[in-house]
RNA sequence: GCGAGAGUGGUGGAACUGGCAGACACGCGAGACUUAGGAUCUCGUGGCCUCGCGCCAUGGGGGUUCGAGUCCCCCCUCUCGCACCA
């Protein structure tokens, strides 16, 4: 063997695994199935980092692992090829996004490659293709009749400089566009929206049934945001047919409302106001629709309102409630309407005080005395203004009949007295918006919609999909937009716009908006399972087989947005009776970030790794190992060249290990065959009566550590591996490398060649050499593979199988147990694993100068943890 | 403000259900081999001192326990999520 060569050996072993088809899936048998995906790139522009490596490396390593243990395991990858910044990207390089992707995408293609993951190149997907988007316009069509997708006038978030209407998950909670960082502004516009607020409870209910992180869980449940409460139904005085409806959480507090406050935009304000408070109302309108997102979302601010001149009738005691705009109130959430209970909502009261509008309390502690506070005592006026809400549950007073209720009662007392009255019903509102799906921007999916004079938005028929997004269009920003009087880019292509309808034939109009990119990776993972397929979006024996993904890696940026969508969508296909399934990643993944001086890796800041700078020199296996041993997985880290460094120094280790002992290693697969018990755990005198055949007691003594060092290799690193523990998985396999060295060093070897050590060492041995290299092969394909061959096997590492560990083995090792006296360390002993508590007691107490520290204290208690420790604990001394 | 997570050597990071704190590395120091070393190998490497089977050490302070990085309470710092959601 000569020197370690990565660049020679790399490139030469994935030619041969290319050629050879070797990770090639048959996705006939599913037998053991293992579906391990990671998100797929986006070919924005910008080419791939060692950032993302870090998500598909450590995914990839998992899913050798576990082909190696006989899993069918089906690894693919595509690209994310829509979307904003490719289109950015485009018009900034005066390029077309369709050619300006292809050549990315081909330049991406070599870097993964040289990644040397598993991936099934023959099932790549580009959602940018027409054999692609095809199927993404026919899954909107289905959506569009099942009433899933519709379209409404409604505020949307408008991001001036994309030009482009945005969903709610693609505002930061800056109130900035996610993509560009550019402030967000409300526009009223018809768009497209996919019912996602329908599937609200199934989406909360699911995550109970999915191995995902807790965390991520809880984002999304934040997000979604569900509340019971009540809807109050108050009318108006004076104005009969008119009612305003609120929302609340606490109907328990019904009888300390005070005042209504409508969100300024809702729809009844004008109708309501009176003509003498007109005009502030206005005013006050206009002011809010020029705020921004932040402005308003911000709870430091001072609170502002304008009374309407119009009061509400208490729906159950008869008094008039002055009712108030104030933008404290969001059109967006519940009903857009609140009742104000300043004695018991923060948000209420500091409304109150500020424009003396009055306090009354109905709720009193749990236990308290009733009555405790004459009523009016805490209103305005008083002299003692409150000032903290007492928002706790507790017994109702000043509430008529309901007086003496706990709230839990009275929140179900009042509700059905309201039912009863006609007045109000029980009510579930969610935070979650439905998804705006519809883009006026030019790289996307387009809608597959046609707009008829006569016939309204009607479908295009199946057999005309795709419809094609055209290549020559002006895409240009600047149009200003549909307010703007300018038009999405699909509008000023006369020949894609002009149609005819498809139900009345008639002149029509396409839509002329194209689909966010969110629906395009809503369902890329069932493509992946018929990539081909030109009848159908995919084959639902293959999907309702190979689904759910059982292994999902990507980052933790796609929590909501990416993550809730493809739950939704999958969700929405099963009940459309297109899946069988309803959850689309069983267990979900999220790397940290890989960051260079601390900060993320962007073009902007100068500061992205590349891969091939390190390549040439290092090889990819190197730059693997360091991914997964130099940093936690969830946690990510730093990126340091020196760590690089001690990888690759890693690696030239274990090359020399072998190439030290290439005379007999080389026979390793021979031997094997020859059915000897190397393969097995415990060769002869490896185990508790070793020694005796020979009699070499030191020969049998560093056998039987070498064995105990495989074996803890094989358990420690196949565990942390399941459980994505990479660097400390490493770890164990660089100590495993550390023991075969020492092994192989030991003085009554004499330095000797292993070819001419005892039959019983070099069985071992070579049965060590054996599994080391399976166990590295997950983290370093290329390498292991190499030297793999140069044991004399013929097929892949891959198809090698997974070394076992051999619990038996680890039978007569002898290990340490320290002694503690009161707790501190005094001595430790080498005794024989699992020797009985009994024993280790005796022979504790007696060891080495446990007996002359104990001294004449007397032996209180004595507590023997298995395998580990002793604590002699004394009482005092005589 | 609310919620979650995290604070461990010079550095990255270990420590499963409480059981030798610092595994494994990087870096550093000393030595060996070398014409040379930014190669390789060996040894050392938390702090302190009276250099000992010594004492102190996991953000700070209390507590539970034979025993606490780990569990409980209070405080500090950082990260993330939510943030007028009625």
């Amino acid at each position: 063997m000569d020197r370690y060569d990565p660049a020679q050996i790399e490139s030469r072993w994935r030619e041969r695994w290319e050629t050879e088809g070797l990770h090639h899936t048959d996705l006939s048998d599913a037998a053991r199935k293992c579906y391990c995906l990671v998100m797929f790139s986006y070919p924005s522009g910008d080419r791939l980092h060692v950032g993302h490596w870090y998500s598909y490396v450590p995914a990839d390593c998992w899913a050798r692992m576990r082909r190696m243990q006989g899993w069918n395991v089906f690894e693919p990858v595509g690209f994310d090829a829509f979307g904003l910044p490719a289109e950015n990207f485009a018009i900034k390089h005066n390029a077309h996004p369709a050619d300006f992707t292809e050549k990315n995408m081909a330049y991406m293609r070599t870097q993964l490659r040289e990644m040397g993951a598993m991936y099934d190149w023959r099932r790549e997907v580009v959602t940018c293709h027409r054999e692609y988007y095809r199927w993404t316009q026919w899954l909107f069509l289905r959506l569009f009749e099942a009433g899933l997708a519709y379209r409404r006038k409604a505020p949307v978030n408008w991001c001036p400089r994309d030009e482009t209407v945005l969903a709610n998950e693609q505002v930061t909670p800056e109130g900035t566009c996610e993509r560009c960082g550019t402030l967000v502004t409300k526009r009223d516009l018809t768009q497209w929206f996919f019912r996602i607020t329908a599937y609200a409870d199934a989406l909360l209910e699911g995550l109970d049934r999915i191995d995902w992180p807790e965390k991520t869980k809880t984002i999304q449940r934040n997000w979604i945001g569900r509340s019971e409460g009540t809807e109050i139904r108050f009318e108006v005085e004076g104005l009969p047919g008119c009612a305003l409806e609120v929302f609340t959480t606490r109907p328990d507090t019904l009888f300390g409302a005070t005042y209504l406050v409508l969100a300024p935009e809702h729809p009844t304000v004008p109708e309501l106001t009176t003509p003498e408070r007109r005009y502030m109302v206005e005013e006050y309108r206009e002011r809010t629709r020029r705020a921004t997102e932040i402005e308003r979302a911000s709870t430091v601010r001072e609170k502002t309102g304008e009374f309407t001149g119009a009061h509400a009738l208490h729906p159950l005691s008869g008094e008039r409630l002055p009712i108030w705009i104030a933008d404290y109130v969001l059109p967006s959430y519940g009903t857009g309407a609140i009742m104000a209970v300043p004695a018991h909502d923060q948000r209420d009261l500091d409304f109150a005080n500020a424009f003396a509008l009055p306090v009354r309390r109905v709720i009193a502690a749990h236990g308290g005395p009733l009555h405790a506070q004459p009523q009016g005592a805490a209103a305005h006026g008083g002299g003692d203004e409150m000032t903290q809400a007492e928002d706790a549950e507790g017994v109702l007073i000043h509430s008529g009949r309901f007086d003496g209720m706990s709230s839990r009662v009275a929140m179900q007392e009042i509700t059905r007295e309201l039912e009863r009255l006609g007045s109000g019903r029980r009510a579930v509102k969610t935070r979650l918006r439905d998804w705006l799906v519809s883009r006026q921007r030019y790289w996307g999916a387009p809608i597959p919609i046609v707009h008829c004079p006569t016939c309204g938005p009607v479908a295009v028929p199946d057999a005309e999909l795709p419809v094609e997004l055209p290549y020559d269009v002006d895409f240009s920003i600047g149009g200003g937009g549909p307010e703007g009087g300018g038009l999405s880019p699909l509008g000023r292509s006369a020949s894609f716009r002009h149609t005819r309808c498809p139900a009345c034939a008639g002149d029509a109009e396409r839509d002329l908006d194209t689909m966010d990119t969110f629906v395009d990776s809503s369902w890329y993972f069932l493509r992946y399972l018929s990539p081909h397929d030109e009848g159908r979006p995919f084959d639902p024996a293959v999907v309702n087989t190979w689904c759910p993904v059982d292994m999902y890696v990507g980052g933790i940026d796609h929590a909501v947005m990416h993550l809730l969508f493809a739950r939704f969508f999958v969700k929405a296909l099963r009940d459309l009776g297109l899946l069988a399934f309803d959850e689309p990643f069983r267990s979900l993944r999220h790397q940290g970030p890989i960051t260079r001086g601390g900060a993320k890796m962007s073009k902007r800041w100068g500061n992205v790794v590349a891969p091939e700078e390190y390549i040439p020199t290092y090889g990819t296996d190197a730059l693997r190992v360091y991914m997964l041993f130099g940093f936690t997985f969830e946690q990510g880290g730093d990126w340091e060249d020196s760590g690089l460094h001690g990888a690759s120094r890693f690696l030239q280790r274990v090359w020399r290990l072998y190439a030290r002992h290439e005379s007999l290693w080389d026979s390793a697969a021979r031997e094997t065959e020859e059915g000897e018990t190397a393969e097995r755990g415990a060769p002869e005198g490896i185990g508790e009566e070793a020694g005796s055949s020979n009699g070499d007691e030191p020969a049998a003594h560093a056998r039987r550590e070498l064995n105990a060092a495989r074996q803890h290799a094989i358990l420690r690193a196949t565990q942390d591996l399941e459980r994505f523990a990479f660097n400390t998985a490493i770890s164990r396999i660089m100590e495993l490398v550390n023991a075969a060295n020492a092994f192989a060093d030991a003085p009554r070897l004499q330095g000797s060649s292993s070819v001419a050590w005892a039959e019983e060492d070099r069985g071992l041995f070579r049965a060590t050499l054996k599994d080391l290299v399976r166990l590295l092969a997950p983290a370093a394909p290329h390498l292991a593979e190499e030297l793999w061959h140069a044991g004399g096997h013929d097929s892949f590492v891959l198809d090698a199988g997974w070394p076992e560990h051999d619990a038996s083995a680890m039978a007569g090792e002898e290990i340490t147990i320290v002694i503690q006296v009161d707790g501190k360390l005094r001595d430790e002993m080498r005794v024989a694993r699992d020797l009985s508590e009994v024993e280790v007691r005796r022979r504790a107490l007696a060891h080495g100068r446990i007996p002359e520290t104990i001294g004449d204290r007397s032996v209180a208690r004595v507590v023997v943890v298995p395998n580990r420790l002793v604590n002699v604990v004394t009482r005092g001394s005589g």
